[in-house]
RNA sequence: GCCCUUAUCGUCUAGUGGUUAGGAUGUCAGGUUCUCAGCCUGAAGACUCGGGUUCAACUCCCGAUAGGGGUACCA
């Protein structure tokens, strides 16, 4: 290498001694079986995560674990002008609430854990510079002093004569420069960047994307920004650099990222190194009027990870929604193994394959939910609520701590066997579900029979009252209290079953479920609620009493019956 | 504009050169010791279009169309 030329990469990257091969030294091969997968995912702390970052950040983690790999998180934050302050911990924050746990990288007290660090990329920069002082010395980099402006004067010309756009060939004005010219500039002290300088001149190259499967894409000619004038690396170089040096075996992300394989494989072989397995996944979509767009994080709440924490959807439900969105045939696994734990299932990526981007359905989601809650033991359903409600709802959390046995009562009402309840969707539902077993909210005079009992005579709604508080035994079983219920029916010129009522209406005031309805209604002031018979156990005989009898409730008018 | 990519019920998807094109979710109907949530049974619902190749195409090839992505000193 000429004098020259050593003192221009010297003022280009002052400062920087070390060998490449030192770094080398620093990272080497991890010690692991073959078939293990080192994954990693990596943000930017721009903002909040989105729901596709855990989609991404799931794949990743689970293609680690199960091959007893490693799977590690590593901040991106080279863009300093859209860079927000705390991000980097709400994003941390967001991937643990999802239980998505990384073995290496940044944690929630702002330390690092890992030997491959550091793992935030502006802590990296002198990393970087060695390897871009590497490409500069092998020619393979060159310095570029466009400004902002005149690279806009070239897109624009490129786009008025209807040519590909970019830094590249004759457009590529700075490629050509003599040692002399560019001595010359930086004395100047102009601007810079460093350029990557592309050997490539458009041919098909063949690439096989671990989901997509083989594809030809076109070589990469542009000559790209490695190092911004600001000292940074770009995304493109980053990525290259580190996950060569953090031995990253399999890099699943966007499929956004597709178009960039080129560049990024040139860039590999410019280093001498072999590249990761790449995995592009799909983006998670929205229906907007009849067309897919991209879930937005300016437009939808739903993009938002804590769009669902703050609502209390199950972080585990809505992994268990994702993990049907990455395998399909997760839903059938889950079918044969009901309460077993979701990291057993093992994730293949086959049937990832080349959708289209599927659409967040929350229908779907909430059917997940469902069935995940029901399953859950009434000890789980407490706890997990419970930690909801600290946070979102202190009303409720404190309703739970108070009474937290009557509350768990409550949760086990028909959450027994193989059939289990299945009407909570989110922690946020379980306020409404629970009040009215609650003294202090149910209000029983401000119930309005009118509305909620249409069609049956106040008279009539006190004496099934009566005659129900003198039937009750809080010993009997579930059958014994039905037939009581059934010879209540027909005391009181009922229908005991819903066959005979619709075969004679006229022999009958009307049928048992009129008498159920009277009775739900009374003691819970709604006409939806679960099982008539665990409602009452659960509540109690004193509660019992308290809403049935004293007929003044009943009455708003000085009517008095005479049973 | 250029480049890449994708196309099966409303949605998520399985699948094959010859299938009654399967499942899930949602919808509707019936059932279930009373309402609701379930659960069970059933119904409606799909291979984007046009050419080719083939005895035979949803499946392979070529076009068209539509969707998505890229085309930055953003990631």
């Amino acid at each position: 290498m000429n004098k020259i030329k050593k003192e221009i990469i010297e003022k280009l990257l002052p400062d920087i001694k070390n060998a490449s091969e030192c770094i080398e030294k620093k990272y080497p091969v991890r010690n692991m079986e073959k078939s293990a997968k080192i994954t990693r995912i990596a943000p930017s702390p721009t903002g909040f995560v989105h729901i596709g970052g855990i989609f991404t950040a799931l794949l990743s983690e689970r293609l680690a674990h199960q091959s007893n790999g490693v799977f590690f998180i590593r901040i991106e934050d080279t863009d300093k002008k859209r860079e927000i302050a705390e991000a980097t911990k709400l994003i941390i924050e967001s991937f643990e609430r999802f239980k998505i746990f990384a073995d290496e990288g940044e944690t929630l007290s702002g330390e690092e854990k890992g030997e491959y660090g550091p793992y935030k990329q502006s802590k990296r920069e002198q990393i970087y510079k060695i390897f871009a002082k590497k490409l500069l010395e092998q020619g393979r980099a060159y310095p570029c002093f466009c400004s902002l402006d005149e690279l806009k004067k070239i897109n624009e010309a490129q786009q008025k004569n209807e040519i590909r756009t970019g830094y590249y060939g004759e457009w590529a004005q700075c490629r050509e420069k003599s040692n002399e010219e560019i001595l010359q500039a930086l004395n100047k002290n102009k601007p810079f960047v460093i350029r990557f300088k592309s050997n490539g001149n458009g041919n098909k190259i063949k690439f096989n994307d671990l989901i997509k499967g083989e594809l030809f894409l076109p070589e990469n000619d542009q000559d790209i920004v490695i190092i911004k004038s600001n000292g940074l690396p770009t995304y493109h170089f980053a990525h290259v650099v580190d996950d060569h040096l953090m031995r990253t075996t399999d890099v699943l992300r966007g499929e956004e990222w597709l178009s960039s394989i080129p560049l990024h494989l040139e860039l590999f072989e410019s280093l001498c190194w072999d590249p990761p397995q790449y995995g592009h996944i799909p983006t998670i979509n929205k229906l907007e009027g009849n067309s897919k767009r991209k879930l937005s994080k300016r437009k939808d709440p739903e993009a938002d990870v804590f769009y669902y924490i703050k609502d209390g959807y199950p972080s585990e439900a809505i992994i268990e929604y994702l993990l049907n969105l990455i395998d399909s045939g997760f839903e059938e696994w889950r079918k044969q193994n009901l309460k077993v734990d979701n990291k057993k299932f093992y994730v293949s990526l086959k049937h990832l394959s080349g959708s289209a981007g599927p659409l967040l359905d929350m229908q779907k989601i909430e059917d997940v939910c469902k069935d995940y809650i029901g399953w859950l033991s009434t000890e789980e359903v407490f706890l997990q609520c419970f930690n909801w409600a600290k946070e979102y709802d202190m009303d409720l959390m404190k309703r739970m701590q108070n009474d937290s046995e009557y509350v768990k009562k409550i949760f086990s009402i028909e959450r027994d066997g193989n059939q289990p309840r299945k009407d909570i969707i989110k922690w946020s539902d379980i306020k409404y579900q629970i009040e009215y077993f609650f003294d202090d909210f149910f209000e029983k005079n401000k119930i309005n029979l009118n509305e909620l009992l249409p069609g049956i005579e106040k008279i009539e709604i006190e004496k099934i009252a009566k005659q129900f508080l003198l039937i009750y035994n809080e010993k009997d079983n579930k059958e014994e209290w039905f037939f009581k219920l059934k010879e209540m029916a027909k005391f009181l010129g009922y229908a005991d079953n819903i066959k005979s009522y619709k075969e004679q209406k006229e022999q009958y005031k009307g049928h048992i479920g009129d008498i159920a309805m009277t009775l739900r209604v009374l003691l819970t002031g709604r006409r939806q609620a679960p099982d008539l018979f665990q409602v009452i156990q659960c509540m109690g005989i004193n509660r019992l009493n308290t809403r049935l009898q004293n007929p003044n409730f009943i009455f708003v008018s000085l009517f008095v019956s005479s049973i």
